[in-house]
DNA sequence: GCCGTTTTCGGCCCGACTGTTTTCAGTCG
């Protein structure tokens, strides 16, 4: 096959170019138009060509060309676990398998047994082929981050059940605190490598054991969630928490960087390349600082100018790493739903004030926000709503006012509300209501799919609205169901700098908008952020560190965040 | 195919695990 005949390097050029792509922060498109493409790191002349003529003729001649001595039933069959590009092709042509549904031709041919009859493939391998196909039918999306931590803490405590196991860690994504999960990574800190293996396992709400070696094994629980645990001696602990956090492409770019300095990474620590001899190392600390990097918080993880920003911060150089936020800085939660019934266009709140207000008080809270639902409009009149809101700023006025009163700790509570931003961009409460009001979230809860221009559009009149403070879950996604909205974020994020908005990163963990990318981008042009929890009961409010999670990601520091600042300012800024 | 404060040619991140073979290729993270 001419793809592969030609050699594993430009395999390794394209996917290196595919991936820079992927991750680049502005559009491909807008790289073409400028005529920069070839400022993207790994595209060169040849590849910049092929995405220009994509660019403009919608194809890549080059690719036409190549993918016509490929079936296409050779890429229904690589998503399998276990089935690369190789094996797909050999299965392919071998067994003359034809699109579509070539996997469920595959299984009939399994079944049959004719898999154990080709060069290279045996009893085993087929029946490893019949499982990878069960399960691909099972197993669906990436699993959302709150369920992923809860199911890796059942894990963690049975590993920590093992006596020579002396500390535990998730890694992977599940450390950089990606929003969606895949698989769950475990790390254990052991004396004895072969019995922590033997004990994990032998977890007992394991489904299968996929591989178990010397070193690192996986099972599949319920769930068909692949759970892969690597075990290591203390002093080479740090050297494997860095190697199996990733990501992918920040382990990549590291040990090129390494490499410039004649050092090889490895799961076991740091290999001079002059000398051949191998530093163990048994912290994070020390392997990042081996290489003359500061610390690397496990957010930042992502090749995204986070080793570049590490090696001037080592030297005292700015910039240097963000100092990240924590939820320790948060001093409210800006968006609440309560139980008080104004009957709501969306769903109400569960909870009452007073339970709320207690949480916020646990939560060493100095202010939060009830920021109910509008009045649905179809079924009141414009007075209809006007006096349902005046209901609830007396009930506030009350709320405070016993608050101020009542409590040793005092917690001040803003009158607000979450109003639907309707598809032509005015918002759902008659003009006299805001008089009620301290501030407005606006969001969009209907007709997601509008062009880029008129979705802007409708936004930016929403915002416009001088009680418009927040622009709450800004795409709108919703996490394994739902892309987010089409919006021009320079524009969106230009807006709410000039004009005092605010972009909210929600911290639902179906939603967690706005995304990492995202307020990565709102950081770098000096937009404030809020973050709200969405709380629909007292329960949820424990949810704020997604969103800090998130805004870490987004290399957010305290800075950036609107409630970590003491409730005189923020009632200034927001009313 | 891309890339270079050792290089415009000769390399390209690193190692574990599996299955089918007797020394390794393919896949994965």
């Amino acid at each position: 096959m001419y793809l592969y005949a030609s050699g594993k390097s430009r395999i390794i050029a394209y996917e290196r170019a595919a991936d820079a792509v992927e991750h680049l922060s502005s559009e491909a498109k807008d790289l073409y138009d400028e005529g920069k493409l070839e400022d993207i790191p790994g595209v060169g002349a040849s590849i910049a060509a092929n995405l220009s003529d994509i660019f403009k003729t919608g194809k890549s001649k080059h690719f036409e060309a190549l993918l016509k001595s490929v079936s296409p039933a050779v890429f229904e069959l690589i998503p399998l676990e276990g089935i690369g590009p190789k094996l797909a092709y050999k299965l392919v042509n071998e067994l003359k398998i034809k699109p579509p549904d070539a996997i469920s031709k595959l299984k009939k041919l399994v079944l049959k047994g004719e898999i154990a009859k080709l060069e290279g493939f045996g009893e085993d391998s087929q029946a490893s082929i019949l499982k990878a196909i069960d399960d691909y039918k099972e197993s669906g999306n990436r699993h959302l981050l709150n369920y992923a931590e809860s199911v890796a803490n059942l894990i963690v405590d049975w590993m920590k059940n093992d006596a020579s196991v002396t500390r535990v860690d998730t890694l992977g994504s599940l450390r950089r605190k990606v929003s969606t999960i895949g698989d769950i990574d475990i790390a254990c800190c052991t004396n004895d490598v072969s019995k922590t293996i033997e004990h994990f396992v032998n977890y007992p709400d394991k489904k299968r054991v996929l591989d178990r070696g010397d070193k690192k094994a996986s099972i599949i629980i319920p769930g068909n969630i692949q759970v892969d645990l690597m075990a290591q001696r203390p002093n080479a602990y740090g050297a494997l928490l860095q190697h199996f956090t990733g990501s992918k492409h920040h382990n990549i770019a590291l040990r090129e960087y390494a490499r410039t300095k004649s050092k090889s990474l490895s799961e076991y620590g740091i290999r001079n390349l002059k000398t051949k001899k191998l530093k163990k190392l048994a912290s994070e600390e020390e392997f990042y600082h081996s290489l003359s990097l500061s610390y690397i918080p496990p957010e930042l993880r992502e090749d995204t100018g986070e080793i570049q920003a590490a090696e001037s911060d080592f030297k005292n150089q700015t910039p240097g790493l963000p100092k990240l936020i924590g939820l320790t800085d948060i001093k409210g939660d800006l968006q609440i739903h309560s139980n008080f019934d104004i009957e709501t266009s969306h769903d109400l709140g569960i909870s009452s004030y007073r339970v709320i207000i207690q949480k916020a008080q646990e939560l060493g809270y100095e202010y939060l926000a009830f920021t109910d639902h509008n009045p649905s409009r179809s079924k009141h009149s414009d007075k209809q709503i006007i006096d349902l809101i005046k209901r609830k700023k007396e009930s506030i006025e009350k709320l405070n006012y016993s608050l101020m009163h009542n409590n040793k700790r005092v917690i001040s509570v803003f009158n607000s509300l979450e109003v639907d931003i309707k598809s032509n961009g005015d918002l759902s409460i008659p003009e006299a209501a805001f008089d009620c009001l301290d501030f407005v979230l606006v969001s969009i809860h209907s007709v997601f799919r509008l062009s880029k221009e008129l979705m802007t559009k409708r936004v930016l009149q929403a915002l416009n609205h001088p009680k418009a403070k927040i622009f709450a879950h800004p795409t709108g996604r919703k996490l394994n169901e739902r892309e987010g909205v089409e919006l021009d974020w320079d524009k969106i994020f230009d807006y709410a700098k000039e004009n005092n908005k605010f972009i909210e990163i929600n911290a639902d963990p179906m939603r967690l908008d706005l995304p990492d990318y995202l307020v990565k981008d709102a950081v770098k042009r000096g937009v404030m952020l809020t973050m709200g929890t969405d709380a629909h009961h007292v329960d949820h409010m424990i949810n704020m560190r997604y969103a800090v999670y998130v805004a870490r990601r987004g290399w957010a520091q305290k800075v950036n965040v609107l409630n970590t600042r003491p409730f005189k300012d923020v009632k200034m800024l927001l009313i």
